[in-house]
DNA sequence: CTGTTAGCGCCTTCAG
DNA sequence: CTGAAGGCGCTAACAG
């Protein structure tokens, strides 16, 4: 059975393939009698066009390539969601990949999607090495990279998250409430997201006057099991924190989990703040303060920055976006441990 | 700036474009010292081949199509992994679609998937109407559908999910405890899968020798948050049920988030049972018990029967995985309500 | 208002 | 051992 394409249609119908196209894509005036003959033959034949020979003569082929760090964690599914609902809307497709915190994946991912001429990619994966954004700098495809540090461009744009308003606002709170040993979960340094957190958060508790040897550092994963071994690590300290913020929500629930499975209650005996304000947030008992991010937005902004760059009007090549605190139970000042 | 294609290295390094496409591809005999300057030029100029031509020429893309109903459960995570892997070992790029439990938009991005030249398809999605199906059927797209029926045939395979074993493990060994009133927290019919799970459950029951007056139903929506008001009706009842089987993990833990947060203590006020076995109910307190399912092998034997089929060695066209019921804390027979 | 023609970048048969 | 030439399915000048 031979596959229909636009020449059968235009045999049938008694056209040229020219007005076959014209007729799909409405690019020049078609007599309607003949316009509605096409029609009917498409529909009669159920065709429908390839969009592979079509990209390959446009030289675009309306997908996106979208990276991130990890599926599976809460905070990309609202972004995803934004990316996605502003792609469908203008009609692009999206090709997801998930780097899984791994810089060699990532650098392949961007690779295999360039072979496959994407219009356009979106990064928001903390797994970023130099090299990998100097070779896409190159490219000069046009690109969003999310919370990373990024040269602007005629082909790409930043959307920046200001951790720091809201760290402050949260060091503030702590340290008005009395609290005077903190612990910080991060990840491993390599993410440059997760270092950048770390060192406001220092510089914040700093500038309220706590200094550095008040302050432990402790190595997570970005995931649940992480903060809870991390959280282990803590409470077998001599001198322990009364107070721990963790580089994520998923990291801080960790802490929250083995906190409770080993008897400790919160906030009264450890406060804890997360980042990213996913669902799960409001669900746990005691609910988690963080610092949060307006998710869906960020996913929204991303694509539209992308579009306006593949249509030339990309005006505005950098967005920042803020953080702020939101103090939850996990958090509440009216307890201050010891 | 011209693109480079693969006439300019033919031309730069001395051959014919053929040649370049041969020792690209390995696909003949080239003498090696050409063939080494062939891929020093190809070297020299960063020469990557245009995977959209190529693709139109073999008519084979290396895609293929993946849709899902919900990113956000963490239950799809493992599932997408295993897909990935076997995907990303045999050089397939992955196209993912998440169709929200949307009829419509399943279709529609079956559609697309199909306008996008994809090898093949697999499907997860519990939203799948009868008219998409036999499109699908009639399209000859290679296809493996995940928990739902479909018609075997030469381009198409099956994995079947038996709820059967896991279900009646789990009602015999509440009723043995001696449970007698049970509530069942579905999502909708228009959702084959957990039509399914309510059927099973409620036959089940029966063969147990409780009858369907002594079982509520009530209806939620696959998300913490329909099992959260779910869990609200049913304690608004006269006759409150001892224990209830939500038909996902996500309802459960909606359950067990309200039912903690109105001062209820599981499993001695009521007992709790999901369906999927994600990460989080060996996080949270009481853990929960579920039917488990194995998801990243689900994903890992999607892929390799799509492949299979790819190649015209699909020998096997159905796979029944079984399911088991996991007892955890959130239905510890020890505990029998009232 | 519509048809002809020449690509888009790659692969592959057929000659030599 | 390698080139030339045609084609994958669609689009877009250029003519008429």
């Amino acid at each position: 059975m031979k596959k229909t394409t636009i020449a059968v249609i235009a045999t049938n119908a008694g056209v040229s393939k020219s007005t076959v196209s014209h007729v799909i894509n409405n690019t020049r005036y078609v007599e309607e009698k003949t316009r509605q003959r096409v029609l009917d033959v498409i529909e009669k034949y159920n065709y429908r066009p390839n969009k592979l020979a079509r990209s390959l003569a446009l030289n675009q082929t309306h997908t996106i390539g979208l990276i991130l760090s990890d599926i599976s964690n809460p905070f990309y599914h609202q972004v995803i969601h934004g990316v996605e609902e502003c792609a469908y809307q203008n009609n692009y497709i999206i090709l997801l990949f998930n780097a899984r915190y791994d810089l060699a994946r990532t650098q392949d991912y961007i690779n295999t999607m360039i072979d496959h001429q994407v219009d356009g990619i979106i990064i928001m994966a903390s797994s970023l090495s130099e090299e990998t954004l100097f070779a896409l700098q190159q490219s000069k495809l046009p690109a969003v990279i999310v919370d990373h540090p990024y040269p602007a461009s005629d082909n790409s744009a930043s959307i920046i998250i200001d951790f720091q308003t809201g760290i402050k606002e949260m060091v503030q709170s702590l340290v008005s409430a009395g609290h005077t040993r903190f612990a910080h979960i991060t990840s491993t340094d390599n993410l440059w997201t997760s270092r950048m957190r770390k060192e406001i958060f220092l510089s914040e508790l700093n500038s309220a006057g706590i200094t550095h040897d008040k302050v432990d550092i402790i190595n997570g994963n970005m995931h649940i099991d992480g903060g809870r071994d991390a959280f282990k690590q803590i409470i077998a300290k001599n001198e322990k924190p009364t107070s721990i913020f963790a580089v994520n929500d998923l990291t801080a629930l960790g802490v929250l989990f083995e906190a409770q499975n080993l008897g400790f209650s919160l906030p009264t005996d450890f406060s804890i703040v997360g980042v990213d304000d996913i669902h799960l947030c409001l669900d746990v008992k005691p609910s988690l303060s963080t610092i949060a991010l307006p998710c869906y937005e960020i996913g929204i902004n991303a694509m539209t920055m992308l579009i306006n760059i593949l249509q030339n009007k990309n005006d505005v090549t950098e967005i920042i976006i803020k953080s702020r605190y939101i103090q939850r139970e996990s958090s509440d000042i009216k307890f201050i441990p010891d």
